[in-house]
DNA sequence: CTACGTCGGATTGTATACAATGTTGCACGA
DNA sequence: TCGTGCAACATTGTATACAATCCGACGTAG
């Protein structure tokens, strides 16, 4: 799998550009994506910038608002929740059918996909680390043999980013080592039972390590409010 | 809620317009649709056109071949089977949530939608009654206040009426009347498991009521190779 | 000093013109 | 007669020009 940048002279190729960027916290929530900016530095014109626009628009990725501009989405408190219920009924069964179906060569890229992930966490780049550790999500649905069902964990994954940078709580506890591991552990056992189990469990501590609370639900909403 | 004809001047608009018309069958699998014909059908310029096209590609309602043009999409067995594996994995579980928090007017509001399917049906309008059948899951999605994983279904029921343009098995047989019926009452007792069970056998129903033996498989698998 | 209305700049929405590509039909040759 | 190559046509891809809308600054009145 290539993990580079993509080619950025088409809309699709500029879209993947900007989600990854997105997904990678180069972008915040709330930035300002002007087309006339991206249109100049990407070297297209305004046409193609829209519809990549367009498209993350549609993967919930921008917001894009009429007469006013693309912003990078700030999902809500309640967003976010629904984006992990969604999570919770799609990837741990998911998990199960890609344990019983993976092959040799599927377990290893899983491995390089950690392998990647922790050079990338040494080397300082901890947007990479995250873009990567959601690639490992994605990775499990095409095991499973599911690209309907991947394409949808591909947008959920890419969106739990946005969360994490607007609601994650404690900025030094690593983003799970452990769990990936096991998964992996347990696809490659062809242990079914296990991987939901763990992939669920996964999705619960990813979700509690949130700062989802009532109380800066009002906080933060209030801001949203204020902020338009 | 307006089930009517959405105005077709904005892209959105027209997307909707042309995914209804899709939904209900008046537009067949395969069949083309020229951003300039359709442009002068609405009475709008090709930008909007291409823009609709562009979210209806997204929802995988339409396939868009680069310098070839857009195409009503023809779901391949494969894509059929992950249809149905992905509702299975995210409806049962939400018409139980529904179940759970169903309010009175939540309840006549499907039960409207039922009245209307078989409105629709008395009147021989079987795509808009396929429509509404699907819209009907929708509105459990909704009901269980799940946005995201409504607007999920939402997409997985649109193609799925494609699925069923293309592989449905005995015309006769009426869209399962009773399921809906029964979901209907295990909502409205609030019985969450049953309504769980009942959605998880409903979809089953479904499934087992197409041609996507492997039989046919390499028939139509056949046909589409030939057809490009 | 504050509040309101108006004007100017900037940005997006839409339409259209031109370029690139794919298709189709015909003519030519084997 | 069948297959191939070319050429004209039709359709989509892209860029740009113009129109519509929004935001902010400035000035004035209370």
């Amino acid at each position: 799998m290539d993990l580079t940048s993509p080619k950025e002279t088409t809309a699709a190729g500029l879209a993947e550009s900007l989600a990854q960027a997105i997904h990678e916290h180069r972008l915040s929530p709330g930035a300002k994506l002007s087309e006339d900016e991206v249109g100049e530095i990407f070297g297209v014109s305004r046409t193609i910038v829209r519809a990549a626009l367009q498209q993350l628009s549609h993967e919930r990725l921008v917001d894009l608002k009429r007469n006013r501009g693309a912003f990078v989405a700030q999902p809500s408190i309640r967003e976010a929740r629904e984006v992990f219920e969604a999570r919770a009924l799609l990837e741990p069964r998911t998990a199960r059918s890609a344990a019983l179906r993976a092959t040799a060569e599927d377990i290893a890229a899983l491995h390089r996909h950690i392998a990647e992930e922790h050079a990338a966490l040494d080397a300082g780049k901890a947007g990479r680390a995250l873009f990567l550790s959601g690639a490992f999500h994605v990775e499990i649905a095409r095991i499973a043999d599911q690209d309907t069902i991947a394409a949808f964990v591909e947008q959920l994954v890419a969106r739990s980013s946005l969360i994490i940078a607007l609601y994650w709580r404690r900025r030094q506890a690593l983003c799970e080592s452990h769990a990936h591991h096991d998964l992996i552990q347990a696809i490659a056992a062809r242990n079914g039972d296990l991987a939901e189990e763990l992939m669920k469990s996964h999705l619960l501590d990813l979700l509690t390590s949130l700062d989802l609370g009532p109380n800066t639900a009002v906080a933060r909403s209030l801001r949203e409010a204020l902020a338009g």
